[in-house]
DNA sequence: GCTTGCCTTGACGTCGGCGGCAAGGTTTAG
DNA sequence: CTAAACCTTGCCGCCGACGTCAAGGCAAGC
C-alpha cells in the first residue's frame, strides 16, 4: 500500500501521513524507487491516531497508544502509559468543563444585567 | 499618563497595550517628544478588555464594547452590538460545553474498557 | 513521445495574543 | 558627563496540526 492509497482509507491526506511519520508515530518501508510502502497494520494505527486527535488529545499523547497498539494489542488503550494519559486528560476535561461552566455562568449574568440596565433608561426616556 | 504607567495600572505590559492600539481597540495621543498620552478613560477600556479576554473573548468580539465604553456607557455590555456578541459567545460555550461532556463520557468509557480489558489478559496469565 | 497521475523532499503560511530583541531617541537624577 | 530608566518602531519567535506550493522523479496508458 503506498501514500495515496492509505489517506484515501484513512480518510486523510498525505501530508498528514507524512507529518504522522515524521513525528515518529507512523513507520513506512521504501519501495525500490523511494515510495514509501505501509503494511496493513498502519492503517489501525492511523485511525487510532485520528480517533484519539478527535477527541482532543495531542500528537505527543498519542504516541503511547501507538506504541500499545505496535506491541501486539488489540486495542491501543490497555497499557499502563496509555491509561495514565487516558486519566490525566479526563482531569484536564473536567477541569476544563467546570471553567467553561463558570465562564457560562458569568456570562448569563452579564447579558441578564445589561438587558435589565438597558431597557431602564430607554422605558425612562420613551414612556 | 505615559504606557509604562497604563501598563502597571492596568496590569498588563506595555507590549499588549501596543498591540491593542495596533488592532484599533486602544486610542493614544501623542507627546511632543513622539511618546504615547494616554487619558483616564483608557484605563476603563483597558480593564474592559482584559475582562473579556479572561472570559474567552477574541479581540475581535471585543470591539463593540469598547465602542460602547467610548460612546459615554457605565458599562461596555449595554450597547446592541455588545448584547448580540454575548448571545453569540454563551451559545458557543453552551455548545463547547456539550461537546466536552460528551468527551468525558467517551474517556470514561475508554478508561473503563481499557481496564477491564488489562485485568482479563493479566489474570488469566498469572493467576 | 506525451500526458496524466502518482510519488519525493523542502520550505513557507496559517491563527492569536502577545514575548523578546535590536537599535535607537528622551529625560532625569547624581 | 554619564548612567538609568523611560520611550519609539520594527521584526522574528511561539504553539500545533497540518495546507499549499515548488520543483522535480517515476509509472502506465495511448
Amino acid at each position: 500500500m503506498r501514500i495515496g492509497e492509505l489517506a484515501q482509507r484513512a480518510g486523510t491526506s498525505t501530508r498528514t501521513l507524512r507529518y504522522y511519520e515524521h513525528q515518529g508515530l507512523l513507520h513506512a518501508g521504501r519501495a525500490a524507487n523511494g515510495y514509501r510502502v505501509y503494511d496493513d497494520a498502519e492503517l489501525r494505527v492511523v485511525r487510532e491516531i485520528r480517533a484519539l486527535l478527535a477527541v482532543g488529545f495531542a500528537l505527543d499523547d498519542i504516541r503511547p497508544f501507538v506504541d500499545c497498539l505496535r506491541a501486539g494489542n488489540e486495542s491501543g488503550d490497555v497499557c499502563p502509559d496509555s491509561v495514565a494519559v487516558l486519566r490525566r486528560k479526563l482531569a484536564e476535561v473536567d477541569a476544563a468543563i467546570d471553567e467553561m461552566t463558570a465562564v457560562r455562568d458569568q456570562l448569563r449574568t452579564q447579558l441578564n444585567d445589561a438587558i435589565n440596565d438597558r431597557e431602564t433608561p430607554c422605558c425612562a426616556m420613551t414612556c
